[in-house]
DNA sequence: CGACGGGACGC
DNA sequence: CGACGGGACGC
């Protein structure tokens, strides 16, 4: 809770050297924000714009409903076109982060649509992304991010075949953090390479695994109750409708109806995995 | 189905 | 099916 976002700025690179603060300033306007004012950083020594500069805005709610509905999206008046290419400022990095990976997005859904179904559900989401194409077509999947690994597991259950959000059920998993510099899986690299026997680089598989796994086996016992608790109520609020009454045809009805009951599905799935005990290896008592 | 491709690590 | 952003007040 403490800075989930820093000092009403918005951080927005891939700048050219033609565009100036007030270029900045107009493209934020055209596209409907307001920021307060934009700052270039330039080199110090030569003057030149550094490629990025920070975007004040009036409020952090203000400056992250701009970045994402502006993410990714082309700034007006770039000829060669640019795309914003917006974060959230702030050197001190954000207390921690726990992310899904949404996949099984259709081509409709952006940042902001993403962003809003789950802010609207959520109360710790700090940004939403969904990654595209160098041309700008998605990629059919996307990154939530929480402030609070509660809220990201009960997405994982909650939110897994969410419909609402583009033409296709949402699927949800655990986002596996991108591996860091080379180690590339299958790729066994030069092997008569002089070795430098430097092996600081070299990942432990075991973690990477660990990072793969849809459940944690601790999480299990933590969450449950909870777990079990919203299952009751998704249960006591199920309205009783029978297959005889007339379809409705305003969508979001189907689709409250829908969700419903596919949350309970997930519940009875939960509870199954739940009650299997399942544990891994390491658990297992020994002494 | 095939498809080897770009940043690699400072202070 | 699929896994990301890279760039950060500076050289």
């Amino acid at each position: 809770m403490a800075n989930s976002m820093v000092n009403c700025q918005l951080w927005m690179g891939s700048l050219e050297s033609y565009m100036t603060e007030t270029f900045i300033l107009n493209a934020f306007r055209k596209m409907g924000e307001n920021p307060v004012s934009v700052r270039i950083i330039r080199k110090k020594l030569t003057g030149e714009s550094a490629g990025y500069c920070f975007v004040h805005f009036a409020s952090d709610e203000e400056a992250m409903d701009a970045m994402h509905k502006l993410n990714s999206k082309p700034i007006p008046n770039t000829h060669p076109k640019v795309r914003f290419r917006l974060n959230n400022a702030g050197r001190t990095l954000i207390d921690r982060e726990f992310s899904v990976w949404v996949g099984d997005l259709s081509s409709d859904v952006d940042d902001y649509n993403l962003y809003r179904i789950f802010s609207g559900q959520y109360k710790t989401i700090k940004t939403a992304k969904v990654i595209l194409d160098v041309s700008g077509f998605s990629k059919g999947y996307g990154f939530v991010k929480f402030g609070s690994e509660e809220e990201m597991k009960h997405s994982l259950i909650y939110m897994n075949g969410f419909n609402g959000l583009g033409t296709k059920p949402l699927k949800i998993c655990n986002a596996v953090p991108k591996p860091k510099g080379l180690f590339l899986p299958g790729i066994p690299g030069p092997s008569n390479q002089n070795d430098s026997n430097d092996f600081s680089q070299y990942y432990d598989p075991t973690t990477y695994f660990q990072n793969c796994a849809s459940w944690q086996p601790g999480s299990v016992y933590d969450q449950s109750s909870e777990h079990q608790a919203a299952c009751e109520n998704s249960n006591n609020s199920e309205r009783k409708e029978d297959d005889l009454d007339l379809i409705e045809h305003t969508i979001p009805l189907d689709i409250d109806k829908m969700n419903r009951e596919k949350m309970d599905a997930d519940c009875n799935l939960w509870d199954a995995l739940e009650s299997s005990k399942w544990l891994p290896y390491e658990m297992l008592e020994v002494a």
